[in-house]
DNA sequence: ATGCTGACCGAGC
DNA sequence: CGCTCGGCCAGCA
C-alpha cells in the first residue's frame, strides 16, 4: 500500500455537487506538497465509480487537461449533473463548490 | 542509492 | 493578466 491508495481514499471522501484540488487532496494524505503525485494517482488508476477523479480539479478551477474517463467535456457533465456550477469561463465555481475537506 | 518524470502550486517578470 | 521557472514528493529503471 502506497500513497497512491491513501490518495484514492481521500477523493472518494469528496461530497457530490463539490470539487477539490490536487493540493487539498495532497493536504489530506499529509504531503500538502505532493499534489503532483495526487494527478499522477488518479492518471495511472482511475477506478471508474470508486474514485471520482472527475471532482478533483487544479487550483485554477480547470479541468485536469487529461481526463481518464474520456476528456473535459466528459468531466465537466458529470459535474454539472452533480450540481456543480460553472463560470462563464468555463471554470468550476471554487468559491461555491470548492469542498474545504472537512465538511464531514 | 541516483536520476527522470509527472492530471501541481506559488512566486516572479 | 499571461508565461516561465523552481520546488516539492512518490514511483520506476
Amino acid at each position: 500500500m502506497g500513497f497512491y491508495q491513501s490518495v484514492y481514499e481521500a477523493v472518494k471522501r469528496i461530497p457530490e455537487g463539490k470539487v477539490a484540488t490536487y493540493g487539498q487532496i495532497a493536504f489530506l494524505t499529509g504531503r500538502p506538497r505532493a499534489a503532483r503525485i495526487v494527478g499522477f494517482a488518479l492518471h495511472v488508476n482511475p477506478f471508474p465509480g470508486k474514485v471520482p477523479c472527475h471532482r478533483v480539479v487544479n487550483r485554477d478551477g480547470r479541468l485536469a487537461s487529461s481526463f481518464a474517463f474520456g476528456g473535459e467535456e466528459v468531466q465537466r457533465a458529470m459535474l454539472l449533473k452533480e450540481g456543480v456550477r460553472f463560470t462563464e469561463s468555463g471554470f468550476v465555481d471554487m468559491d461555491k463548490c470548492g469542498w474545504d475537506g472537512n465538511e464531514l
